[in-house]
DNA sequence: ACAATAAGTCAAAAAAATATGACTACCCAC
DNA sequence: GTGGGTAGTCATATTTTTTTGACTTATTGT
């Protein structure tokens, strides 16, 4: 309960919870996206025609929560917000990578 | 439709369909286990007494189908069932490695 | 002042993933 | 020929994830 990671669902293997966080809807392609520009949150909307508002705020919130993305306050004229990729969620390209060159065997 | 994976979701980034299948409930557990020897489905439902048959059989099967583990039917005495590990499968540990690195920092 | 855009939230519905419990079929030992 | 082990399947629940559509609050352009 105080265990401060997402669930108290006694994770047996560590890289469980980011397996599972990565595969959830439109995570790998919101990744995609923020690996050309910063993301912002209706525009993220409108290259995700299939997705909606809720799935894609949780998406964000998650990836955030779980350190891939950083979210940013712009203080600039059109004041507004950007997600962008950490030094974590950078880390995680090659291991994309991998996974594409694996899964295309 | 005759594109031989498993949906016709229309992946959007080559990883995810791997991801989305290494994220299932039971994966990376039993992935973890067919690392140190072979597996047979009973003994598995033992390994795992929080699991059941049914999910059991289908992460198997799944596991099976994406050519990460291989089902070898064992002719002798006590005539059985085993699965291990693919080259496929066996080349997903690095990467396992990996993200469990990433997963705790 | 009014409309549009940005970034969401909320409750509820629909869809997908997992779990339950009953049932098969096949071998093997006693 | 009965009991136990192996490897499942099936229909049905339950749970979790994802979607829908309505609503919100603040900022900005005209």
């Amino acid at each position: 309960m105080t265990t401060h990671n997402q669930e108290n669902t006694e994770e047996a293997c560590p890289a469980e919870g980011l397996l599972k966080l990565l595969a959830g809807k439109w995570k790998a392609q919101i990744f995609r996206l923020a690996l050309e520009h910063p993301l912002r949150f209706n525009a993220l909307l409108r290259q995700l025609p299939e997705a909606n508002k809720q799935s894609i705020a949780l998406a964000l919130k998650e990836l955030e929560e779980a350190e891939l993305l950083v979210k940013t306050t712009i203080k600039q004229k059109p004041l507004h917000i950007e997600y962008s990729l950490s030094e974590k969620g950078l880390a995680l390209v090659p291991i994309f990578r991998n996974l594409e060159q694996l899964a295309n065997i």
